[in-house]
DNA sequence: GTAAGCAGTTACCTAAAGGTAAGCAATAAC
DNA sequence: GTTATTGCTTACCTTTAGGTAACTGCTTAC
């Protein structure tokens, strides 16, 4: 009469989804390191390629139209003679300054725990 | 006299370096559900695949194999009859926690923030 | 005695992510 | 007048991650 009731596992879908979510829109190589680029103040799609070592303009292009989608940062294009184009950090993905910082943390204390200690 | 001086972009790698250390630890769509379902109390591999969803024996035992080469968890092997086979978190994994926090945290919000407000 | 559970492994395949290299039209710099 | 810079796009190719399904030897439950 109590069958099904056996405990097969610990539920825990409810810690995971979330994390799920915020993966979805981070994922990849290159999303969180072009937020860092425009966060610390390149604007110009150059200037951000540059700015990250062994990202292509393909990649670049597409990830910053990821992120403009959704809703991370904003394309503006100022209509002056040559047209100049600016990619800015929304204030929504400030927000994201919590969980760049915890991963960086981790990095650097993983580093130090590698190599020695 | 001033020509390669010119400002072709702001530097940040060394902000973006340890944020790749630690994506390159914890990368891929499963690692940290497979965390997350240890830490909640699953310790056996069957009852980590159940706990996961989607999740295939396969994908599970490559990544528990990698997060034990990383030193976040420790597989103990009970011989016992029959043996049993246990997955634990290392102390060290539970550093992680912070990151797993922030995750969660902007997910959550980002959910609220997509549907309405 | 048959079915199900354990902890995986193996071979095979698909889809997505990412890289390479070239090119475009416009302007500005040497 | 050639070269560089800007913000991309396109076609093509390679690599990697991940999924499917079947199967192993052993054990316990029905």
């Amino acid at each position: 009469m109590e069958k099904s009731i056996r405990k097969r596992h610990t539920e825990c879908s409810s810690m995971m989804m979330p994390v799920r979510d915020t993966l979805d829109v981070i994922s990849g190589k290159w999303k969180l390191m072009i937020l860092i680029s425009i966060s610390a103040g390149n604007k110009r799609f150059r200037e951000i390629e540059r700015s990250i070592p062994k990202i292509n303009s393909k990649v670049l292009a597409k990830e910053l139209k990821d992120l403009e989608e959704h809703k991370l940062i904003k394309r503006t294009v100022f209509d002056d003679y040559p047209v100049l184009i600016e990619y800015t950090i929304l204030p929504y993905a400030e927000s994201l300054g919590d969980v760049i910082k915890a991963l960086s943390d981790w990095g650097i204390n993983h580093r130090k725990y590698i190599h020695g200690e």
